[in-house]
DNA sequence: ATTTTATTGTCTCAATTTGATACAATAATA
DNA sequence: TATTATTGTATCAAATTGAGACAATAAAAT
């Protein structure tokens, strides 16, 4: 089994119970009370989705998370986590909200996590504690992801956002809250071409636009506008075989 | 001496030397590693301002912040921080980003604030562990506010925002961060109108915007623009005694 | 009492942006 | 060669924005 610390299970497996830091059996050591979530959006097939991970044994559903080590920057360990569960480096990330609320501590829903897995839930265990968790979305090109099983048995799967189960925890509002800061963002700098590879259509682009707002948009004006925002590059043109004028590609400029 | 937990320097006097979790001579204790910072502005005399400490005998200038009780809302926490502060209650807030670098973490800065007010500032004193402070932004009535001096002989002051000073750690970056979080959101819901009174007048929240983003705004689309948001209740006139027409006040809506 | 001063509130008009539609261009197929 | 299903651009009205004109007015100056 290859090392994936970025996996809460594998965590479960390793950590030790002591109090403080938090320390697992290859000696690395994790601050206490501090978790992050990552909302990874994915487009495919003209929706939107999500990762969302499955904890066997348990039927819970949760978002991929982790955390921070102690000699890591809080954005290196979600960068981590997130080249752990897709295999991508340079992943378009931002920070969206931090849930700190009291109720969102449920040693209860970890103990069952432990549990299902065969560990011991001792009622120190250092996981069954409060955590504060940074909530962060991450933007990603569908098509360069490699899902990576886990060897603790819990799985990884894309989600249509409007089919996305009912997650553990807070994470459900997560989702919600991330969604709502991706739209305040959306036009800042193209942020939907992270969405895409390098080279894609408008219709592509108006299509990922769609996806995010959750209505139509007029075709042609928005054309109009992501035109003038001088942020595309015109290459060639994309010939499908298809009865009608082929499209142009268009790529961010750098 | 009254008991006022958000000052960091009453929690220097009171923390116990605990790993985990931190805990005061009152038996509350605190989650390690989460701190909070607040960017708290204010408007008055045309500029804007915001609150910064100064720690006695150290030259060291900070953003007022405090820590999470074990059973407390991070938003809880941030608002009693902002109660024991400012004495206001209902205060218009919102969380700005998370810094989370390894580099903020400089225990020799803690060490000569704990050391400045004769504490014993053992190497493992839970206070110069590595924290990640969740930065918020709050906005007040300058005129309102009772600014409470602390027991142990730090103050409280306004800086106008083109004068604060050289701060400990990272907490210009805060300050710098908080101020661009602020503009972005000034035109949601007439955020500005929280920096003033309850009633005020076009000009005051036309000074509010210039201060805020720092460029002049054209006078009459300004009063054009707010008057069709729909969200000011234009109420009397205000009389000055001053030599030509009384503006209106206008309030927010609730 | 009248004029002056400094500001306020409203109006106007051109410039720009946006919304909606028309239409020509064009790959491949029939 | 005509047909089909788009795509890219143009057009025009409607809405919004930028800049300035101007009348109203509260108090001071004359």
């Amino acid at each position: 089994m290859t090392f994936n610390f970025f996996n809460i299970f594998t965590f479960l497996h390793m950590a030790k119970q002591k109090d403080n830091p938090a320390e697992n059996k290859k000696g690395e050591s994790y601050l206490t009370h501090v978790a992050f979530d990552s909302v990874v959006f994915g487009f495919s097939g003209e929706k939107l989705k999500i990762l969302v991970m499955e904890y066997h044994n348990t039927g819970l559903f949760a978002l991929p998370g982790g955390f921070v080590g102690l000699k890591e920057n809080l954005n290196a360990a979600v960068r981590r986590g997130l080249k752990e569960r897709t295999g991508l480096s340079n992943i378009y990330l931002e920070q969206c909200y931090v849930f700190g609320d009291v109720k969102r501590h449920q040693p209860a829903v970890l103990r069952k996590i432990i549990k299902a897995n065969g560990l011991a839930a001792d009622d120190k265990h250092w996981l069954l504690d409060r955590f504060i968790s940074v909530a962060y979305y991450a933007l990603i090109n569908y098509s360069k992801v490699k899902l990576q099983p886990d060897t603790l048995s819990d799985s990884c799967e894309w989600y249509d956002l409007d089919a996305v189960p009912k997650l553990m925890l807070d994470h459900n509002l997560i989702v919600q809250k991330a969604l709502e800061t991706l739209r305040k963002n959306l036009d800042e700098k193209l942020l939907g071409t992270n969405l895409l590879p390098l080279q894609f259509t408008m219709k592509q682009l108006q299509q990922v636009y769609e996806a995010i707002l959750d209505e139509k948009v007029h075709r042609t004006n928005f054309q109009r506008r992501m035109l003038a925002s001088g942020l595309l590059i015109r290459t060639e043109k994309q010939f499908l075989g298809k009865a009608h004028k082929a499209p142009y590609l268009y790529q961010f400029v750098k």
